[in-house]
DNA sequence: TATTTAACCGTTATATTGTAACATATGGTG
DNA sequence: CACCATATGTTACAATATAACGGTTAAATA
């Protein structure tokens, strides 16, 4: 949280009290949150917010690197370095929902080499492994 | 197509009349379609197509590795190799939206290697990597 | 052949996810 | 202060997806 300010501040961003409260609820939970779910907390204390208000604080706090969308769930993370938001793979437990992200040079360079190969240009690349975590393969089947 | 038909024999699993159709509608683009677009065309000939027609059928050809579903996109393409289903990764012009399936040793060894270095057992990895074709590269800004 | 059963499909309804478009407020700058 | 850009409020709706139930079909078994 500390990060963003400071991030906002130097790119001249404006960190209202939606945007913050909106990054801060997901930092309060490890795991990705649906947009609605966010919502519904939001009107908790802000009788006015609809999907709207949500999706573009979404879509800013996206922009400006602070959180990803996980794409096979539809839902949020907060990004944990913002500054090199790039690389950002993420292993997603399908048991406990907690995810992690990763930054491996190793997927990158191969990634990288594979797109060449096929003369690709990349802007983006999602890398979202789905699987169990340690813990809950241990656990339940 | 045939490779579907002999799949099913194998599998003993009913390649039936809806099920062949929506397929063959999937090959027919080179593109991603979405499951709105796929329900517009069934309906052409089929008037009863609902939209639970068209994702029942699309959950039956993806758990069989006859598509997969795009989840940067919300869109449906035809799996070239359904025998071995695994180690897909996708290249999505954002020009043209042409899509290209690649199967990249490196990136699986990359992603295992990473995976086990993080203790976590994977059962699915989507890899979908947005940019540029060659030739959309030239052309548009 | 008759009976059973499981899968497939039709149908209705509704849930979930996401945007468009326009009005109003707010804060910085000339 | 007047102006402008950006942010937010508000209404409406579009796009994506699933639940639930009943009828039909086709294959399997008695």
């Amino acid at each position: 949280m500390e990060l963003a300010d400071q991030i906002c501040e130097e790119k001249q961003l404006k960190f209202t009290n939606l945007r913050r409260d909106v990054l801060r609820m997901i930092w309060e939970r490890h795991a990705p949150q649906k947009a609605y779910d966010l919502l519904d907390k939001l009107q908790a204390t802000n009788r006015s917010a609809k999907p709207a208000t949500v999706y573009r604080t979404l879509d800013f706090l996206k922009e400006n690197g602070f959180i990803h969308k996980v794409k096979s769930l539809n839902a949020f993370v907060g990004c944990s370095h913002p500054l090199k938001h790039a690389e950002c793979y993420f292993l997603i437990c399908d048991n406990c929902t907690e995810i992690n992200e990763c930054c491996d040079g190793d997927i990158t360079s191969a990634i990288n080499t594979m797109t060449k190969k096929n003369r690709f240009f990349v802007k983006n690349a999602t890398v979202e492994i789905a699987g169990r975590c340690n813990e809950c393969s241990k656990i339940t089947e």
